[in-house]
Formats: structure tokens, sequence, C-alpha cells
DNA sequence: ACCTGAACACCGTTCAAGT
DNA sequence: ACCTGAACACCGTTCAAGT
């Protein structure tokens, strides 16, 4: 493991566990062995050491989508399956997930960044294609479609992460949110009014 | 206009101006006539006088949804100026909008804040009802279909903030992407496969 | 090429005074 | 009650050296 890799496994660690306050150069320098100014040798700025952090994140996640399109299960259990992936990542690792999706900075970054988001991006769309095909989602374009599946899911969990759902209130809750949007899409709802 | 309010409106314009980190302590002070000390007191950390920004927010955001609300327009067209309300909030003032929907720490502040917050919430919920009894939105308890048709607003908004919105690639622009949406939701949509 | 240690400017916050 | 100015601990970043 490279130096510049531990920096960056030292910056995620501290993420998850501290949130991205937590995330100061001299503690990343002490988490691997190193002075607080070891950082700049491998990183031009803070800014930078959190895009790598970002981007083997992105990494991370599309090989976890990629497993799940190319598994055996039908479409719909896939996009069950693939949105249960970011419910997950958002309330196991809050920090780390409002760092790839919540950031402007960071997603400024661009380059590589933003090539490994799209791989993401891109897994996801496909099984919203698949979806299509098995009919249990409806004629439109993909890529749209998939933003639309995404970004619901991605307001909802900011919403939870935020407080803001009051589920006192009723089903308000990401799981039941996404599954009346799924059911609402599905070309077999009865569309009397 | 108290000493407290015109804080609050100091650190309101640098946060529209300048972004979060504009505002500082010192800055808003200063801005204020005053020393960098004197926010204290007045507000018990920089977090509780970004609270009180983000609560006169709301408190706008409400009034502005009301007079949507209780225009004599039809039910579909409230719809429609109330999500513009929100997208043009986001791009006209993305730091604030990023402090009122995409902030942790300044949610968890709850008490007037949390209030706040869910006048504005209510409003659109009403606007949803409405368009339900007027049959272009499903069947479906009107709190989860308001907060579904919010959260899909706020993720596009927050990928387009974020530019993860791939324009380039299809009409993924958040208002075609809300059409999408409004369109596939219409229970007068034809349900073939 | 990679690393360290001192230093700088900045920030949130606290404290001792002032009125 | 409200305000100021000095001070403290912390941080990102820069710089001059070391190997």
């Amino acid at each position: 493991m490279t130096t510049g890799e531990k920096l960056i496994e030292a910056a995620a660690s501290l993420l998850d566990s501290g949130g991205e306050s937590a995330v100061t150069l001299r503690a990343v320098g002490l988490a691997a062995g190193l002075s607080h100014n070891a950082p700049y040798k491998h990183f031009a700025s803070r800014n930078a050491l959190l895009a790598a952090v970002a981007a083997v994140s992105f990494e991370e996640l599309a090989k976890a989508a990629n497993a799940i399109r190319t598994s055996s299960r039908p479409p719909a259990q896939k996009m069950s399956e693939a949105i249960a992936l970011f419910v997950d990542y958002s309330r196991q690792r809050p920090a780390r997930y409002r760092l790839l999706f919540n950031n402007p900075e960071t997603a400024a970054a661009g380059g590589e960044l933003k090539a490994r988001a799209m791989e993401t991006f891109e897994e996801f769309r496909a099984i919203v294609q698949e979806c299509q095909e098995a009919g249990v989602l409806p004629d439109a374009p993909s890529q749209a479609l998939a933003s639309l599946i995404f970004a619901s899911a991605h307001g909802l969990l900011t919403m939870e992460a935020n407080g803001q759902m009051h589920p006192e209130k009723g089903l308000s809750n990401v799981g039941a949110s996404m599954e009346l949007l799924l059911g609402l899409l599905s070309p077999g709802r009865t569309s009397g009014k």
C-alpha cells in the first residue's frame, strides 16, 4: 500500500467515525504515522484529499452495483437491492454519503471523480432499463427515468439525514416512500382517477 | 430592527454572496457595525446564528408557498409554481438552500426551526392534496405523496448543484425530470406496458 | 522525491473589563 | 444588558531545511 493510499484510508476512516470536521490534515497525518504536513506531498490540498476519498468510494459503490446488476435475480429485485445499497450506505456512513452526493466542492473537482461517479450511475441506469424491458417500469428514456428514481431516493435520504421526514405523521420513511414511487410508476397500476 | 435581526440579516447576506465559509463571526460583526465578538451576546454559537438564518428563511418560503396555495389558479398550476419556487431558490441562493435542506447540523437545532420547516412543507402538502382532489395526482396519503414529490425535486436540485446531472446525456434537467414524474404519476396516463 | 518543524493568517470561542 | 479587546487552541497552508 502506497503512502498516498494510506492517507486516503486514514481520511476515510476519520470521515466515517467523526464526520467531515474530524478530517484534519493533522489527524490524517498522525493516523498514517506521519507529520501533519506529509499529506501535502501527495495531495495539493485538503479538498484534493477528500476528492480522492470520494473517488475510491465511488469505485466501491460501482463495484457493488455491478455485482447486483450482473446477478441472476429478476430486474425488479435488482432494483430493490440497488436502492437498498444506497439506503444502507447513507445510514451506515452518513458523512461519506454526504461527501459523495451532497458536496458541491468535491463534485466540482471533476476529472477522475466525475468518471467514477458516472460509472456508478451507469450501473443503476442499466438496471432501470432491465426493469423497463421486463415491464415493471414505464416506457421513457432510461437515462431520464434512472435520474428521476435515483434523485427521489437521494432526496428522501437527505431529508432523513436532516431529520425532515416527520415519520410521526405517516408512513413517510425512505423504504415505504420508494415502494410508493415504484408502485405508482408501475405500468400495471390501475389508472382510473 | 433589533441588533439580533441586524446580525441575522448580515449573516444571510454573507451566506448568499460568499457561501457558508464566508459567514465568519468576524465578518458578521463587521457587517453589522460591531465587533467580532458581539454575535455572542445574541446567539450562543455560530451554529445558532445559522439556525436563526434558516428559521427566517423558512418563514419567507412558507409565506411564498402560502401565496401560491391561496391563489385562484388551478391546482396543477399551483403545483408547478410551488416547484418553481424551490427550483429558483436553489439556483439563486444555493448556499442558503443548502443550509435549509442539506445541512444535518442546522436541522438538528430543532425547536423553532423545525416548526418553520413544517409550516413550509404543510403548504406544499395542501397543494398536493388539491391536485389529488382535482384528479391530476393519484390516490395516496397526501403526506406520503407530498414527501415523495418534494424529495424528488430536492434530489434533482442537489444533483444539479453538485454537477451530477450530466445534461449532455439527455433531457435530464430538473424541470424536464419533474414534468416526467408528474406525467407518469398522472391518473390519466395510458397504462399499457 | 519525500518528509519534518517552524511559522503565518485565520477562525470559533472564552475571559476580563468596560458602560 | 450589551459591547470591546486580548488571548487561546485549532486549522489549512507555506516555507526553509533536512535525507
